[in-house]
DNA sequence: CTGACGATTCACT
DNA sequence: GTGAATCGTCAGC
């Protein structure tokens, strides 16, 4: 298993990477506490010209700022009061292009993430959903947002697992309406057939 | 300073 | 299928 280097999310495409990330291993080590899980759900933002990102038409706030630094740090945004949502920041600076990790397949501190989401037994609600993973993981965005990805305590790792190309789905992002044309964009990746990728609620 | 709202989830009709 | 929860952020006064 090999953490994935800065390279890797400081390159151009950011649907390439967001592809690429579906089957990576995502890990939180908080105070010792390890939980990890496979990626099987990302969505692209695509910067400046993407509608749905919270950097269209070069938006830029103090929330925002971090999409705009360099790639491979995490940014973490508070959504509807309630719901803590964990992106991954690509390319460089001033291009402010993020995935955001929609679901995730449980692999190590099950019964942690199982006490943290308040649920008694496991199953494939844990982490489906992008609220749920960070829940999950323990990842707030007060603590988190800004955090390297090459860090000890937060970091994405390869461990072989190979995806068939056939079996990545792209499908239009979720939860983006107001977007207009954009969200129409086929920015949505997961893996096909996998009970953990959250399903389509609002029907296109 | 104030008001409106969101890259969602969950319980309930 | 519908609607409430809930609070930091942002735009506007």
């Amino acid at each position: 298993m090999r953490k994935l280097k800065i390279d890797f999310y400081q390159r151009n495409s950011v649907v390439t990477i967001a592809k690429e990330l579906l089957g990576k291993i995502l890990v939180t080590n908080w105070e010792g506490i390890e939980t990890s899980g496979r990626i099987v759900e990302v969505e692209a933002y695509n910067g400046v010209i993407d509608k749905a990102s919270h950097a269209a038409g070069g938006r830029r706030t103090k929330r925002n700022e971090v999409m705009y630094g360099e790639g491979g740090v995490s940014y973490v945004y508070l959504c509807y009061g309630i719901h803590h949502l964990f992106n991954v920041v690509t390319n460089r600076k001033e291009t402010p292009h993020a995935v955001l990790v929609r679901a995730l397949e449980p692999i190590k501190g099950i019964d942690v993430m199982l006490e943290r989401t308040g649920k008694n037994q496991f199953d494939n609600t844990l982490t489906k959903g992008p609220g749920n993973v960070s829940k999950a993981l323990g990842i707030s965005f007060k603590l988190h947002t800004g955090l390297s990805l090459l860090s000890k305590e937060l970091f994405i790792a390869d461990d072989g697992f190979k995806i068939n190309t056939k079996d990545i789905i792209a499908s239009p992002r979720i939860g983006v309406d107001y977007a207009g044309e954009d969200a129409l964009l086929p920015y949505r990746f997961f893996i096909k057939g996998n009970p953990f990728v959250s399903y389509s609620r609002k029907v296109m």
